[in-house]
DNA sequence: AGTTATTTAATTGTCTGGCATTTAAATGGC
DNA sequence: GCCATTTAAATGCCAGACAATTAAATAACT
């Protein structure tokens, strides 16, 4: 654990990539309590401060944990799932605006990466994914929903379907891609009828997962992606006539 | 911009929190200068090591830069895809490791993003992507070449692939599931025998794409996965009878 | 002896104040 | 008008201190 004296960066920086380095190589693992504050501004030979700003950038990436009192430290968090899921969102989210990555574009590589799940959805989806879908088309169709709430329940209703593939590296990288959307979809006012379109591609889809029919469900993608498509591209025509 | 006393959060961790969210929000936008890190702490009402902590967290997340000097400061990072491509490869890497995540399933993910992208990548591949794959099959036939030499090419041959759809945010995503892979990959010796297998099915999968055939392309990927898979099989299953 | 209360020590969290370094802009000399 | 110098604003870094938290060691009490 040594830091280069030539480097321009901050020595923030390249204590943490230092730490994050031995995590990666398997130098430091997980549950593994790394040296005190005062030990690393030691070891390090910087400032505790310093030392505590590296830390901070470690916490950000949730590669560590802290704990206060007597046997406290940082400890090698390990990673799960569950807590990269936000990061992976957050981070697609603002690739998706700052990039200006247009509604299409978005749209193509959500339901690219979506309709390779199909196969293996129809294959391997539980009664429990198919219940989520059934009841989340169920909430889509109640009258007085938002179209915050209806995105939102696309989301869990297409979040089911890749669940159904049962293999958690493939939802984790999905989940970027449908939920980073979201902001994008919402920028849509959803009409009744619109919605009755939707909905009823979706019941089309639960039915070929209910039936184990690849083909079905991804025939049923293909449909959602062009009427999205469609809808996206007609509100943005309108919006410019009006402007 | 406020902060909640009653949260047993860190004040670095609330700060960057709500800074974040600004961000998010678009509140704050691209290349916009935050206020200095004493006005911050006159603003949340903390010291400035504490802001600068939550600084360093944004920091990692590649949403603020920050710059030195008169008229330096804090600034809201434009968050490019070569900039987020880094961080998506290290979590996911450190996903597949700290969860034990099978070669098998990681593997399956793998090729079932991959071969979603065949059907975009056959239609609009350009010369420079076939061109690059060429060059990539044409390294991994040299001799002497090392099995880690060979894995990197791997990645290459499939990022060009790949990046033949088209999509950044396709491209973004697969980034992660094709080069988080390397590390099990790295774990296989391959022998002279199963270098020209691959090698056989890269040409396979080339010639598919320069014919714009993209059933072609995906039979070449579906015979990759589970040529790959076997072989980890059995390497896997030597291991395990000299133990 | 066993249980509870107290003390202690280790560690992170935070603050104050300061100095060093960098950088652009203002100033001054020619 | 141009170039060198100074100045001011900002981040980068450090030293030392105190607060808060927590588990373990110790003491007190039954």
């Amino acid at each position: 654990m040594k830091i280069d004296p030539n480097s321009n960066a901050d020595l923030s920086a390249q204590i943490a990539k230092s730490i994050r380095d031995a995590i990666i190589s398997g130098d430091l693992i997980v549950d593994q309590r790394l040296p005190s504050e005062a030990e690393l501004s030691d070891q390090f030979d910087v400032s505790r401060p310093t030392v505590r700003e590296a830390l901070k950038r470690l916490a950000a990436q949730s590669l560590i944990r802290t704990q206060r009192g007597a046997t406290g430290g940082a400890f090698v968090n390990k990673l799960s799932f569950e807590e990269a899921y936000p990061q992976q969102i957050t981070t697609s989210t603002l690739l998706l605006s700052m990039n200006a990555v247009s509604f299409e574009t978005a749209c193509e590589a959500r339901y690219t990466l979506e309709r390779s799940c199909a196969l293996l959805s129809a294959l391997r989806r539980t009664a429990d994914h198919l219940a989520t879908m059934r009841a989340e088309i169920h909430r889509q169709s109640q009258p007085g929903l938002t179209d915050e709430a209806f995105c939102a329940s696309d989301v869990a209703f297409h979040r089911a379907l890749v669940d159904g593939a049962g293999n958690p590296v493939l939802s984790y990288q999905l989940a970027g891609a449908v939920e980073a959307m979201q902001p994008l979809m919402n920028m849509i006012t959803f009409s009744a009828r619109d919605r009755a379109k939707i909905i009823e591609l979706h019941t089309t889809l639960a039915d070929a997962l209910e039936a184990n029919n690849a083909t079905g469900v991804d025939t049923a993608l293909a449909g959602l992606e062009s009427y999205t498509t469609n809808l996206a591209k007609s509100v943005m025509e309108k919006r410019k006539n009006k402007a």
